[in-house]
Parts: structure tokens; C-alpha cells; sequence
DNA sequence: AAAGATTGATTTTTCAATCTTA
DNA sequence: TAAGATTGAAAAATCAATCTTT
């Protein structure tokens, strides 16, 4: 058996601590504001970052770190909520483009200023910039290149 | 609004990246080995480390950051498979005790070989000792101080 | 009324297929 | 057969009460 030293058995512990109060934290003003949950607008502003509005699941599943089935239902509820569109793709027909809708733009504009200060009270007005510089160098090095933000 | 510089918004990012990716090669190396989920652990740990065997629900939920109703059915499904026995207290009759079996403590110490080989390949494998002191250090300051491990 | 814990109903997630096209 | 995506059934998480004791 391969023991972790203490030192990064400390550094584990404190990762899941400090994302799980952080992410809670966000939640709950997203929650507050009457606002959907976190994951919406991870897909709406992928979708939104890209020329065409458009992205397909395999893509956003990838950038999202997200399960195919769950991903599935997700956008089955965004879709529902008219904040997304599902359009075929012409080229290969077992493939399709997920579709930001203008309902879905406004959505994400609205989200973004209760986001923004929820990050800032949990992390922003908790580290320096230079904590933050370290903070994200370290961790860039446990999470696979393609999800770096 | 308060808009989070670069800095902090690249730091936030990576924290949520880091953990899920490191969360999920846990769950995933206990599900591989047949082994119950990693909150069923926590649980388990920290009845072990009480020196009565013990610990109130309340005392779990501060430690664990769980929601109450959470907890409830967490333990529900650990006494079903008898890793745990609700123990009533005396002095107060609202309250109880949540106390580890002796298969409790057999699959803590079943679980802490896969899990430890997980931490290390996740985390132990990815860092160094110094750089794990330094990342412990600064996510200490985003965790309130009572769940700081 | 408040604290500690649980419960019913609902939503979300997960697992194990399934369906369609390449 | 494999890739891309979805689905039914089961498990877990969530919300809004509820129950018991203080």
C-alpha cells in the first residue's frame, strides 16, 4: 500500500472542505436570488463563449467534467426552461449541436452579477491576488489539461 | 457588484475543477473495489477516532458539512448494513448516539488501503510535500475553522 | 416556542440497458 | 461493432413539513 505523508493527506482534506463550503456558499445566493443551480450556467456560458452559440454534448461534457446520461437530462431540463435548443447536426446524423436561445443569453446575464459576488465573498475577499495566483498554479497541476479553464 | 479580479476567478475555477477530479478518482477506485461510498468512510472515521466509539448526529453533521435530513439517511443505510447502531441518551431523550459496530471498524479498515492508494495517485503522485504544506495553508482560509481537519 | 431528529413527496443522479446512425 | 446520445428503473439528495422532547 502506497500511504500518502501527511502533508498531503492535509492538502486532500483541505481541498474537499474548501470546495464543498465554497460551493455551497454559491448555491445558496444562487438559490436566494430565485436564480437555477450552478451547472446551468456552466452550460450557458460555454455555449454563449462560442461564435455560434453552439456546442456539441461531447464538447460541453468534456469542459464540464460531466457524466453523458446526466448531461443528457440536464439539457432536458434547460431545454424545458426554453434556455437552450437541441439542433441536429447535418454532417453526422447520430450527433446534434446544443443552441444557447436568447432567453437562455438573458438568463446567464442575469446569473453572472449574483455569481460574481458570491465568488468574491467565498474566495475573493478571503485571499490576496497572489494567494490566488499560487492557489490556482498548484491546483492546475491535480486536474487534467483539458478542463483548465 | 462586486466583480472578482483574474486572479481570484482562475482560483475559484481550479478549486472546483481540482476537487471534482480528484473526488471522482476516489469514488471511483472505491466502487472498483466493491467498497461502500467515500462519505460512508467519514462517517466511520470519525466514530472511530471518539474514544467511546461515539458521536452525536450533530457532532457528523459540523464535521461532515452535511444537511440534517442528509445525515439521517445516510446513517439509515449504514445501520441497515450494520456498520452502525443508534444508541439513545439518557440525560436528553430528543438526542442519540451514532456508535460504530464491529463491522463498522472491520470495513474502515477494509476501505483505508483503497482509499489511501487513491489519495496518493490523485494527489500524493502530483505534489510535492512542500507544495502540499503550501496549498493546505492557503485553502485553510476558505474553510470556516471548525471543519479544518 | 425551540432543539434534535425523522419522514413523505419530489427532483436529481446513477446504473444498466437501449436506440440510431456510421 | 463502435460512437453519440437517450431512457427506464433504482438509489440518493432535497424541500417542506412533522414528530418528540425540552
Amino acid at each position: 500500500m502506497q500511504a500518502p505523508s501527511e502533508a498531503i493527506q492535509r492538502a486532500y482534506v483541505r481541498l474537499m472542505r474548501a470546495q464543498q463550503a465554497v460551493l455551497a456558499g454559491i448555491e445558496a445566493a444562487l438559490k436566494q436570488a430565485g436564480l437555477p443551480p450552478l451547472s446551468w450556467y456552466d452550460v450557458l456560458l460555454e455555449l454563449k463563449r462560442q461564435e455560434s452559440g453552439r456546442a456539441s454534448p461531447g464538447h460541453l461534457q468534456g469542459t464540464m467534467l460531466l457524466e453523458q446520461y446526466n448531461l443528457s437530462r440536464l439539457l432536458d431540463r434547460m431545454q424545458a426552461d426554453g434556455l437552450i435548443r437541441r439542433v441536429p447536426c447535418p454532417d453526422d446524423r447520430r450527433r446534434q449541436f446544443v443552441e444557447i436561445t436568447d432567453e437562455g443569453r438573458a438568463m446567464q446575464k442575469r446569473m453572472w452579477p449574483v455569481y460574481a459576488a458570491a465568488i468574491e465573498a467565498e474566495v475573493g475577499a478571503k485571499l490576496t491576488d497572489a494567494q490566488a495566483e499560487n492557489l490556482a498554479a498548484i491546483l492546475a497541476t491535480l486536474t487534467p489539461p483539458t478542463c483548465r479553464a
